[in-house]
DNA sequence: GCCGCGCGGTGGGATACGTCACAATGACTG
DNA sequence: CAGTCATTGTGACGTATCCCACCGCGCGGC
């Protein structure tokens, strides 16, 4: 996909017509990151917004004693970044690339033009960060009431939503994260999130590869997550 | 304290000089509930964004097997139903009052002039919803992290910065919540935040009250929750 | 091609917390 | 003023999950 049929899919753009959306790439930089690479870590000052324009990246916080908790895996299309640019504070999260990356960063001074000046870019971001915000406290809800399992079964999901492709047997979802990561991701331990894996395998609900599961059983998944 | 004074403190109001915001109070309309009525519930359709101006109100959200969490307890000053107006979806929470309460409230249709044709108004609000998701995935975090006791401590300190006031011997808290509450708002059971208050006041660095507590040691109770 | 190390897999305590059960206290109501 | 109901206080018990320890595998580097 080029790079203007994925920037057309973030919130930032959707708002524009075909001319203006043209005018605001050329305050566009593009940024490239290898895997494992960090584009920003926390406590930085930070004045840019990105958008996955190819590969995933992860938003993490680490705790004062080290453990850290993954906010989000962002691939094609979504945003990040911008919490620095709304309300002008230091990053509380870093941005680390899980893959080989592609990214569209764009700087406060280039976007504060477009959106006093266009009020539509304004109400989508708006939108956008209402869903946010709605998105987190469905995940504090899951925190609070439902067990590992269930958060697993949840995450995969969600992921599978956004990167399953469909194969023969089922839906392959290339997550790119360790089972560490996804622990992280879920709140919980390694070892809890493994075995939790496993026994889904071990039902036949899922099969697990490098890096990826391929869902076989989308219906009692979805069971098990509620 | 005066309607206007309280809205001046509100993100919506801030941006504006005193004359828009006069102008844009003549579309604002008053509701008052009292103690335990409900403003709105989960899953209504709700085009009306609120700010508190007397008393307190609390956002809960209840899971499909009837357990709740609060998201938050507001006051004097304070926003809130703003998501279903920037994001047009039916309600996640409903907000029920702590207290007699007074609020202010504003339409849709009434507030959308306002925001495209006064872009530091959207800049505001976009600050706003930009702070709301850093406390918000802090708060996640302590979920993960923290104990309930340090939650606890946590929540505490939160509404005492808010709702506290000095008395001789330390600080009032008069949250308005029930035990059962403060339990739903850190993500516990009543049982265990019982016990926690009970350690807490027996090592001396608070005293227990009808719906309030008294903070005597902010120091250790703030080590305590970290 | 061998070695090291990150990652995945699995078992066994220890424990924080939820659930249950019940008593004591206080507040509202008829 | 009595009685009821909500709220608080506290103990016993079960268990989900964390933490630790260890093993095997495979991949990448030298």
């Amino acid at each position: 996909m080029n790079t203007d049929d994925v920037l057309g899919k973030a919130p930032l753009f959707a708002a524009l017509d075909r001319e203006s959306a043209a005018a605001l790439r050329t305050s566009i930089s593009e940024v490239t990151l290898s895997k494992g690479q960090t584009l920003f870590s926390e406590n930085e000052t930070g004045d840019r917004l990105y958008v996955v324009l190819e590969g995933k990246i992860k938003l993490s916080r680490t705790a004062p004693d080290g453990r850290e908790n993954l906010l989000s895996v962002l691939g094609p299309g979504e945003m990040f970044g911008e919490l620095s640019l709304f309300d002008p504070r230091p990053r509380t999260a870093s941005a680390i690339a899980l893959t080989d990356v592609r990214l569209a960063g764009l700087g406060h001074d280039d976007l504060r033009p477009w959106l006093t000046g266009r009020p539509e870019v304004a109400l989508h971001l708006l939108r956008a960060l209402a869903q946010r915000l709605r998105r987190t406290n469905d995940v504090l809800a899951d925190l609070v009431f439902t067990d590992v399992p269930g958060r697993v079964a949840k995450a995969l999901l969600d992921l599978a939503d956004r990167f399953g492709q469909r194969i023969d047997d089922g839906i392959r979802v290339h997550h790119d994260l360790t089972q560490e990561e996804l622990a992280q991701l879920v709140g919980a331990s390694r070892e809890t999130v493994n075995k939790a894996l496993a026994d889904f395998a071990q039902r036949g609900w899922l099969r697990i590869e490098a890096k990826a599961v391929v869902i076989l059983d989308l219906e009692r998944l979805h069971n098990r997550s509620r």
